[in-house]
DNA sequence: TCGACAACTTGATCAAAATCAAAGGCACGT
DNA sequence: ACGTGCCTTTGATTTTGATCAAGTTGTCGA
């Protein structure tokens, strides 16, 4: 995850387009950085700047996803669910990742906002016709596909293997390592899921997350504030209690 | 998963070009597809046909990958293991699936074959002097990163929230739905993964998995012979059992 | 055909997490 | 300030699947 995450401010800090981006007159981030500047201005013409609140659905699960778009600030939930209700969140997307569904129109997910959230959104015919004149545009989301498999399958390993105890110190560690550095530092951070969500993003209940929760303060690993702002005194020891290499 | 098959079938039923790769000296899969006659003469020259029986590892988890393969027929388990040795099977690919990791020389997996399996494996210098050559190539494994990320996240939802009944059924569904036309049908195969296997894949234990699998045969949702070669009498009946829409 | 070993099944018991149930605590509007 | 309602915590009990421990079956080579 440290990787992943490393390979993501690197795309950000290491190419020479400007730092902000023209379409979401934010720092950089999402796809904005493959596109040259007449293309740049083309998206940001056709560009919408939204506010999302927590729990307001961004896409249906099923329904046509009809834009793309750059997470500018906030935590998107992408979740399935069973027909008889029981649900799992498949994946969190931070800023400012790119996020929509590549060449699919159905999508079999749910996305929503976790937070408020700003997203830069584009009509799905303008980004494709992007990608048929850049070809750095598809290697771009190419690679965001492939960071989101990764992340998948590192989840994948938690779901099936880790004990409750793990599972809840390795979801702080994700957050403590995706905040957005204008809402926290790694070692101190509001959580940005209600217990609720968090049990959906770990496969337990409600309750279990709390007790874990409850007993990650007793041993000193985390200190909470309010049962949503977190204080970890040390990462290594938050990353071996979960489980992490 | 469905339509995901139905996808890969398309994908290799309706191109117009000949349904023999040249590389592979077998029905097009993989990535074959999208490249012209002179790039498939290029990769041919480059490309080396293995075989490779179960247990025996293609790359090892943190290894560097140095060839990417088509899989010409069989099944490859890719795994993620804990420090503690707990382990977890994030996917498995069939023929004719595309197998490697672009742009990334570091594998978090390791791939091994879970039963006797061919791959035409290529260099990745090759590869990637083709996907710069040939949009389409990368368009091409951009759609199999696709197809690996809906795969992950189903089978989270399965990991998360599934009970062990609904995880077997979900298992042996998707071994129906994927198994090689050569090797049987989807009312009636052979297992290509071992119990052990199998409760890596649902993050189970060895014995609940055959508790399960007993269950079902009792419930006469499957049948069993030599612990190995099953019958379906209904992919339906397997489908409500597996909580799969 | 036999024996040895591995893979699988079955049974008994245990433990972790789910479920059921009841309090707190906090935010909100009145 | 005072309810009201939601979110969270805590407690008691149950259930599911894990663990421990034999057996059984199947495979493969001598």
């Amino acid at each position: 995850m440290q990787i992943v995450n490393e390979h993501r401010r690197k795309d950000i800090h290491n190419s020479d387009i400007p730092t902000v981006c023209a379409a979401c007159e934010a720092r950089h981030g999402g796809v904005c950085g493959t596109l040259t500047p007449d293309q740049l201005l083309d998206l940001s013409r056709h560009s919408t700047r939204r506010s999302i609140e927590p729990g307001r659905e961004v896409v249906g699960q099923g329904e046509t996803t009809d834009s793309y778009a750059n997470i500018i600030s906030g935590v998107v939930k992408l979740s399935k669910v069973l027909a008889d209700g029981r649900q799992q969140i498949v994946g969190l997307q931070f800023a400012p990742d790119f996020m929509g569904r590549p060449f699919t129109r159905e999508s079999a997910l749910t996305a929503e906002a976790a937070v408020n959230t700003d997203i830069c959104a584009f009509p799905r015919n303008v980004i494709e016709r992007l990608v048929s004149e850049a070809p750095g545009l598809e290697h771009r989301l190419h690679e965001q596909a492939l960071k989101e498999l990764d992340e998948a399958r590192d989840w994948m390993l938690t779901l099936g293997r880790k004990t409750a105890q793990e599972k809840v110190a390795s979801f702080l560690y994700i957050i403590a390592t995706h905040i957005d550095p204008e809402q926290g530092t790694a070692n101190e951070f509001d959580l940005p899921l209600s217990r609720a969500d968090i049990a959906d993003y770990l496969g337990l209940t409600i309750e279990t997350v709390s007790r874990q929760i409850t007993k990650l303060r007793k041993e000193n690993v985390i200190r909470i504030e309010n049962s949503r702002h977190v204080t970890v005194p040390s990462l290594e020891r938050l990353m071996r209690v979960g489980g992490i290499d």
